[in-house]
DNA sequence: ATGTCACTACTTTAGTGA
């Protein structure tokens, strides 16, 4: 089973390219990103046309969040994060596909710091973190995916003095993110690339994904039963140098059937 | 500070968020 994050910049406006990934990549779930779009928007016509199933939770212009399933309907469970009853904005969004629960988010990048866009980085962090901490409990096949907007450590910035005082990657971001984790989540991508430069997103600016100086803000995070099934975890790096495309790369794993042995097993 | 995108409303160009 293939599961992918992937933010889109603009559903709409890069509908192209995401279909044209979807086609050669063929993935079973897929959360998306920056849709950029009210619900009425969602190109749901096209998505079916590619053989998808999908819920989603837009908003006009920003954010905006969806699930899509190969060949069957995802079960919706949630729509936004609980803990903040007035946040209108579209960060989460939460399904079933598969016996497994897919949290897809969009974290708030939280830029500029310090001010109020960072705080409420650190509030939806926290937030994150309680209800995070209810799906484990849950005891069943959880994955959160999506664009963290956290660069988790030093090895995921090209480099890292130039960013220290961005809020993707503050100190007080990062040990938020590492709280998370710590909880009992598998980060996929470095679970099985350890020490591995890695990176998921390139700016527009520069030529950045020509130079290569890319951040990992992308991550797939496994409850621990599903992370004894985790085989391979990619970034389709490619997409990312096509025409029009999104800033981001798609990130995807593939889990096994049943638990697997691994080396650090 | 800069750079480059998508999106929106509307003075089809300028704002804004990333």
């Amino acid at each position: 089973m293939k599961i992918a994050t992937y933010n889109v910049n603009g559903v709409n406006g890069r509908l192209k390219v995401l279909l044209r990934w979807l086609e050669e990549a063929r993935p079973d779930v897929v959360a998306l990103q920056e849709l950029k779009g009210p619900d009425a928007r969602f190109p749901v016509q096209e998505i079916e046309r590619a053989g998808y199933g999908a819920v989603w939770h837009g908003q006009k212009s920003w954010n905006g969040v969806a699930i899509l399933a190969r060949d069957q309907e995802p079960l919706l469970t949630r729509k936004g994060l609980p803990g903040e009853p007035k946040d209108e904005q579209s960060r989460y969004i939460e399904a079933i596909v598969d016996g497994i629960v897919i949290g897809g988010l969009y974290l708030p990048n939280g830029n500029p710091y310090p001010g109020p866009k960072f705080d409420y980085k650190l509030r939806w962090l926290q937030r994150l973190q309680d209800y995070a901490a209810e799906l484990l409990e849950l005891d069943v096949p959880v994955i959160l995916a999506g664009d963290f907007n956290v660069i988790p450590t030093e090895l995921d910035v090209y480099k890292p003095e130039r960013w220290r005082n961005d809020a993707l990657f503050r100190a007080e971001v990062r040990e938020s993110y590492r709280k998370l984790v710590g909880q009992g989540w598998a980060d996929a991508v470095r679970e099985l690339h350890p020490g591995e430069r890695i990176y998921t997103f390139w700016d527009y600016f520069r030529n950045a994904y020509g130079r290569d100086a890319g951040l990992r803000l992308d991550h797939l995070l496994l409850s621990p039963g599903l992370a004894k099934r985790l085989t391979k975890a990619e970034v389709d790096k490619r997409v990312r140098g096509w025409e029009h495309t999104s800033d981001h790369a798609p990130v995807w794993i593939e889990l096994s059937e049943s638990a697997i042995k691994r080396r650090d097993d």
